[in-house]
DNA sequence: ATGAAAGCGCTAACAA
DNA sequence: TTGTTAGCGCTTTCAT
């Protein structure tokens, strides 16, 4: 262990106030004597001085460490808004805690738990469901910030993407360029866990675009699987072939990882599956610039929703600031077509 | 705040040694009588309690919390490490705390501070360089484990993939399918900062096995980048492209992100490149099934380094362990080949 | 079978 | 211009 405040105090005959406010940097500004500063100043430089942090925020009742909560790191949109936020944090001289909570409820109700009695600050996360969401803005005095899912609590600051408008203009993207190359205008969604608000809100918003470019149901059929991971992409087309089902014009699928799963399960399938066939996801990756078909993603603008659930977060922590729930643009990306 | 061991004491008039002998499930072992361990469980049932951690960590000196330092978190390699290190760090009932050095010397010393401030009981760490590695060593008292990177310091456990042989099996394999196709035999390796251990081993594999194959150095070419990046890649591929040279048979890079970086600039110079090119990279992506080219790459065995890197950590936070040098094999991918 | 008290290292209020 | 002290909530040791 490091030298603590009182060791050095005592080994220089001073008191701790003394040595205190030379380390804040107050000497000056307050009543130390130049000699004693510099005395002092000699001393730490050579013997060296570490906060102790533990002690620190027992006192203060504030530990300088935020939470982040979400599914999996293994997903590289979680990841990625992970990465913006700790360097967010990083620069505000916060500490973020990272944990995942592979989308079920019980393990976010035990890191909710955990973050409670390891005292942090205040909580981003993205809410298993609406319940859990109470339960953290009371246990962290409302200091909680809501990611990705709005489950309509206008309680609490939440950050989304505009997925409804999302989800219509990536429909109304494919149907256009299924009539432009004679293609029959026929989707086929694979979404993961419809109950969550963002996937249904791109389902929506897709069936919106349907609707109004004239077509029917018979040219949208959705497929969809318990959550968002690989094999919930993979079963989901392998449940939507062994109906004996034709693939239709487009694929879309509602995030990466399930993009993944069905594109493996298609290869493998075979059934007409082509470099014609048309693939559009939620979510984006570079990878998908390689991709032969043509291919489409609305890629969310995480820095900016990273940045608008920090400035939450700060407004949480000084004055009470006013509860806003914001909605973030997402961007077509279409490639070879 | 909640409650604290003091207040539900004083609340009913008995003494914090009986209410936390309750808390503590020792109440039966010890001497507390039957009706006092109810009546304790009864209010704490209704009233709840939730321990002060930072308190806690204060007295013990411990904070049952470890650090996990990496680049950064959107290169899927790091991700995936961070995400299994933090379920197995929870499921020992240890908080991890990730950070992001984003590859530079500074941050990592300034991140080394902090959490060394912070009191965490050890560190896990992809050093920048061998110095850090020891002043990390310093601070933590030695319960430090190295990952991804050997600078060869048998003083510390360190956990790495074996990739001298993971560059030669790979470049053995890139080459027999050359002969195998009637192709050139000539590779073009872009390797990002050869200063790191892992990238210089990986690039004397490949040429081991292209020496071995009974080439020459005219069938490897190797163009170098700073870093392990995107932009990297890209640079790389335009740099080698401005000296007037032909793209060989084979593209080999020494990560992902350099591999997107390089197969972006090549889709968008053109210059011979087609799904004929053959194309490797070291580390893994799924979507790399999708490509039409026939394509390569050296899977790591990340749960088992993790399991062994946190194995070795536990070692350090009991019994002082002996030092170990782990190394993991790598896996060969191939697709289209 | 239960209670009292010291002390971890820091901060802030109050003395001198 | 500098010093003293109480107390944050917990754990541990020693008394009753």
């Amino acid at each position: 262990m490091a030298q603590t405040v009182d060791d050095i105090a005592a080994h220089m005959g001073l008191s701790v106030t003394t040595i205190r406010l030379v380390l804040l940097g107050k000497a000056r500004q307050y009543r130390i004597s130049r000699a004693t500063e510099s005395r002092v100043r000699e001393y730490i430089d050579e013997h060296g001085y570490q906060i102790n942090h533990s002690a620190r925020s027992l006192r203060l009742k504030r530990t300088d460490t935020l939470a982040l909560i979400i599914p999996r790191l293994s997903n590289h949109y979680f990841a990625y808004l992970a990465e913006l936020l700790e360097r967010r944090c990083r620069q505000a001289g916060l500490q973020l805690m990272v944990a995942c909570c592979d989308d079920s409820e019980e393990n976010q109700q035990a890191l909710i738990d955990n973050f409670q009695q390891r005292n942090v600050d205040g909580v981003f996360m993205v809410p298993a469901n609406a319940k859990l969401a109470a339960t953290a803005a009371r246990y962290f005095d409302n200091r909680l910030v809501l990611l990705d899912r709005d489950f309509g609590m206008s309680e609490y600051p939440v950050v989304v993407s505009d997925n409804e408008r999302a989800g219509y203009e990536l429909g109304s993207k494919l149907l256009e360029f299924c009539f432009a190359t004679q293609r029959a205008p026929s989707i086929l969604l694979l979404a993961g866990n419809p109950y969550m608000p963002s996937i249904d809100a791109r389902t929506q918003g897709i069936k919106r675009a349907v609707k109004e470019a004239g077509l029917g149901r018979k040219n949208l059929q959705i497929q969809t699987a318990p959550r968002n991971g690989f094999s919930d992409g993979k079963s989901a087309v392998q449940d939507f072939l062994r109906t004996g089902h034709d693939l239709p014009s487009v694929l879309v699928t509602s995030s990466i990882p399930v993009f993944e799963g069905a594109l493996d399960a298609l290869r493998a399938e075979g059934r007409g599956y082509s470099c014609d066939q048309v693939l559009a996801t939620f979510d984006d990756n570079t990878m998908l610039d390689f991709l032969p078909n043509p291919v489409c993603s609305m890629r969310q603008d995480c820095p900016q929703m990273i940045d608008l659930a920090f400035a939450e977060m700060q407004g949480l922590m000084t004055d009470h600031a006013t509860i806003r729930r914001h909605v973030s643009t997402l961007t077509l990306v279409a490639r070879n077509m």
